[in-house]
DNA sequence: CCTACCGATCGGTAGG
DNA sequence: CCTACCGATCGGTAGG
């Protein structure tokens, strides 16, 4: 039992925001959580707000690396949409609490942030839809394939992947890479 | 301009819930909507919570009537497979509302009926898991697939459709269901 | 369906 | 980091 740290304050936001929603979570839960109380907060973080700002800045940040990793991975847009995948998965359950804030509370955001927020997505589905565009010119997958649809049904896969996941169950996280990309390519081609 | 009938209160509250969500709704908001103030609601109805339950069970009803339709779809587990996306994108266009509060607060039910809604899904999901095991035996649908699996995959894809299609825009709902039996069928084929 | 109100809870602050 | 507190908002009620 140290003294608390700003980023302890942090931490403890993020799987509070992830499992109850912003909303969902008092300054006095979260105080609770870390053995302070409510008011105490104030020494650490300016408000809230601002604990919801950065962990969901964050998120962006890991999903935003991990879409550029994958433009950047050498060979056919396959590899390249199989990278994608496993960017996403790896970022999801490495970093759970941070991801589904970024998933599912970027909306009780301010308007500044949330329109920040809401470009990374754009930057985020852009990617993908680049790479099924290169995969449709290459022969990775079939002609005649619209890369904006075939985009929001892959990343509605892969967003929806926190809600059902069990890191205790029998899927590894490797297996569900390669079931996603069997699912996906077949879907593809 | 005529009475405020319970109805009127139940459809506004699903419009409210579905834009704003159950905890960003007060009853004080539901009233400016229908023109009453909020302590007028309790005339009509008996509280929040049972606003919730009504539409939320309207949204049950609903996609269970939908999977019993699929069901009983004379052909192959392709036709079914066919029918149950279809059925699926009618109860989410045609009743917006009701199922986003569905799909997305049911969160906020009391213990009782979170079960109620928790037990529906899971016989929804069993509903395609039976189509997608009986395409595997049928030969519809590759052998060594996992129909759990796939079933989430497919469920992902359908339940996101609420949060980007646009009724005022270039996809109909008729090419939007073409799209995605394309798009899964290939993932199972 | 409104007036007038209640107790609970919220994010946040002053002062130490 | 705590004590003591503030104004705002919430779901809901009594009485008409």
């Amino acid at each position: 039992m140290t003294r608390t740290t700003r980023e302890d304050v942090v931490t403890a936001a993020g799987r509070l925001f992830a499992a109850d929603g912003y909303d969902g979570t008092s300054m006095r839960d979260l105080g609770r959580e870390v053995g302070l109380l409510g008011s105490s907060l104030y020494a650490h973080v300016e408000g809230k707000q601002e604990l919801l700002v950065e962990i969901v800045m964050r998120g962006s940040v890991l999903f935003e690396d991990s879409a550029r990793e994958a433009l950047e991975t050498p060979g056919t847009a396959r590899d390249q949409l199989r990278a994608f995948i496993a960017g996403h998965v790896g970022v999801v359950l490495g970093h759970l609490d941070v991801a589904r804030t970024f998933l599912n509370e970027a909306q009780a955001l301010d308007p500044g942030h949330r329109a920040q927020v809401i470009a990374a997505r754009d930057t985020y589905e852009g990617t993908l839809r680049e790479i099924l565009a290169a995969g449709i010119d290459d022969g990775s997958f079939r002609s005649g394939l619209d890369p904006k649809l075939e985009g929001i049904f892959i990343l509605s896969i892969l967003n929806a992947i926190d809600r059902w996941y069990q890191a205790d169950g029998a899927i590894t996280a490797a297996s569900l890479v390669d079931e996603l990309y069997g699912f996906v390519l077949a879907g593809l081609s």
